[in-house]
DNA sequence: TGCGAAACTGGCCGGATGGCCAGGAAAACG
DNA sequence: CGTTTTCCTGGCCATCCGGCCAGTTTCGCA
């Protein structure tokens, strides 16, 4: 019998899906040694969707684009990447161009955290 | 179409600390309509830990650079955030500046990269 | 009361960025 | 073979960005 303390665990829930977050609160509401956490709370662990939010087709990345994406998450600047990918500074925009087409940014900024956003990188 | 009259709910544990993970494992290993995922096996939903990265205090942002960061994050010009914050944009270019400093950016596309990394912002 | 930190503003300027134009080369596919 | 897609390159140019200089105001705190 270790009666000692009773190291509850926190858990909080960050999940999209209302139905699935209250079958989730539901379950795991009234366990012994674990507790969800209040608003605000900080908690020991946290449950969250890995969905990774899929790309349309009419907007897939090439694998040029993505690797030119990559870099631009990395703060590299057009030049930088030119030397990394071995190509001109003319075709790093390009692809950067389109990658604000198909991102729907308004810059390289917005295009990192879009593609962030949409799990195509992990930053 | 037979749907299932208990759907059971999948998780998956991504915990780095070994007692917890297992206290977690053990807690959540048998409640009815739950299961933990198999190794492979796409889950629901997914466990895990917040490490809030603290920022050194040295570093530490001011408010107002919070709130440029913030509006750098949605893919603000400097121009944009200067007029939602109500100052000119020599004073939003005076705050980006020590931003790039103090996160040690190349630019404004890695500020946010590396704010968002850290925990100071969420994409 | 004085001092420092934070916030704010300005000018100047080299370089970066992004949009536009125009093409060429190579591979895949019907 | 022709067409499409992807990748690549160039020039031109308006704008943006970031670094440098210098300043004022406001606020809390010693």
């Amino acid at each position: 019998m270790s009666e000692d303390i009773a190291p509850e665990i926190v858990l909080s829930l960050e999940i999209d899906d209302p139905a699935l977050a209250d079958r989730l609160a539901a379950l795991l509401g009234n366990i012994a040694g674990l507790r969800l956490a209040n608003p605000g709370e900080k908690a020991a662990a946290t449950i969250v969707t890995r969905d990774p939010r899929i790309m349309p087709d009419d907007i897939a990345l090439t694998q040029r684009e993505l690797d030119v994406l990559a870099l631009m998450a990395e703060g590299g600047s057009n030049k930088m990447i030119a030397r990394q990918l071995n190509i001109s500074v003319h075709t790093v925009k390009f692809h950067v161009g389109s990658l604000l087409d198909k991102l729907d940014a308004t810059g390289r900024t917005d295009a990192v955290a879009h593609a962030a956003r949409r799990g195509v990188i992990e930053l």
